[in-house]
DNA sequence: CAAAAAAGAGACCGATCGGTCTAAAATATA
DNA sequence: TATATTTTAGACCGATCGGTCTCTTTTTTG
């Protein structure tokens, strides 16, 4: 059974992830999490080591739950047509009214870029799964003879991933999805226009 | 005649923007204003009213340059697609080494969506511009009758603009361009393909 | 070159930062 | 239920935050 400390450490993490999602690490206070989970400093510190040590642990938090997320969106899905097309809905709820702050691989990322060694790894290694996750169902589209084998499954799921994160930034910055969903159709025309 | 003021604001400007692009505004502090400026407090508020203020005026100076430097990229090119070629080669070399912290819209936008509202829209503004220069260049090419006319200048400007900030996160969290050139190589791919 | 105006130095301000530590409270073990 | 252990409150720490203000220095103007 879990004990009384794990379930406030995980208390802790999910009343700050939307914290630091949407006003970073350096613009989120130790008293911030403090306000947002009503506990007192040795609280925190009695659970983390650090802020950063807490910073971590949220982007973790987070990427487990878009992962939990699109996974769940992908399971009942029968081709992989259907498949991509979820990720791309999946995309386009996010987008665009930054549900917690958006995606937490362009907002950790780009603040960690020359500034946390260690975070900027894990968001590298975030992204290296997200795109893989495109790739493989590419991948096995082609291999089920449902894509041409033209395609290169690495390469489109590069133009994928990198129109979607530039989607989200957009989309936050204006304050509405409409060109997340421009991207969102020219993906699905391409897609379309490799499935046999 | 430049009055000392006026030199020594441009200064500062010039001296703090790379720290402001690459730590962020929450994670720079004015004592590092000071240290990079080696000038003390009075110098720096004798100039600013506040650090939102610089900050601005060093999104704005940022912007300036980036412009600047793809204005001077296009002028001597002939033909459109020689101009939309210069302007990727532009992002390619940005992008990579992360010169200076990398794309201003993107560490600006990203950090300021939830929290500075002003700064968002400066953002916002910015990247109309950025996708209207591409939508235009792409519109006199249909006019001079180098592209088809069947491509849609807004929407290829909002794909390519997507793409490339995209690609910018992702190079600099790998700390290497690869996918910059991938994406690259796809844009000049496309730009041929419509190109009579 | 003298007077007026602008610019900058740096002491100082209260608030807040991330983090530590002890003592009390809550929980787990027996 | 008594004891051992874990967990949390919150006072406290030095450092630093953004910002102000006065006084000196520098620059501009006549």
């Amino acid at each position: 059974m879990k004990t009384k400390g794990e379930k406030t450490k995980q208390f802790i993490i999910e009343q700050s992830a939307v914290l630091f999602n949407k006003k970073g690490m350096a613009g989120t206070s130790v008293s911030d999490v403090m306000a947002a989970t009503k506990l007192a400093k040795g609280g925190i510190y009695g659970n983390f080591d650090s802020k950063e040590d807490l910073c971590r642990a949220v982007f973790d938090y987070l990427m487990e739950r878009l992962t939990a997320n699109i996974t769940s969106r992908l399971a009942d899905k029968a081709t992989h047509k259907e498949k991509l097309f979820a990720l791309l809905d999946h995309y386009n709820d996010i987008g665009p009214i930054s549900v917690a702050g958006g995606c937490p691989m362009l907002n950790f990322g780009t603040e960690a870029d020359d500034t946390d060694p260690l975070m900027k790894e894990k968001v590298a290694n975030a992204i290296k799964l997200s795109q893989a996750r495109i790739a493989r169902i590419v991948s096995a589209g082609i291999a089920a003879g449902e894509f041409a084998d033209t395609v290169h499954p690495q390469t489109f799921a590069v133009k994928m991933f990198a129109m979607f994160e530039g989607a989200v930034l957009i989309s936050k910055m204006f304050d509405n999805n409409s060109q997340m969903k421009i991207i969102t159709k020219l993906l699905k025309e391409e897609i379309e226009s490799f499935s046999l």
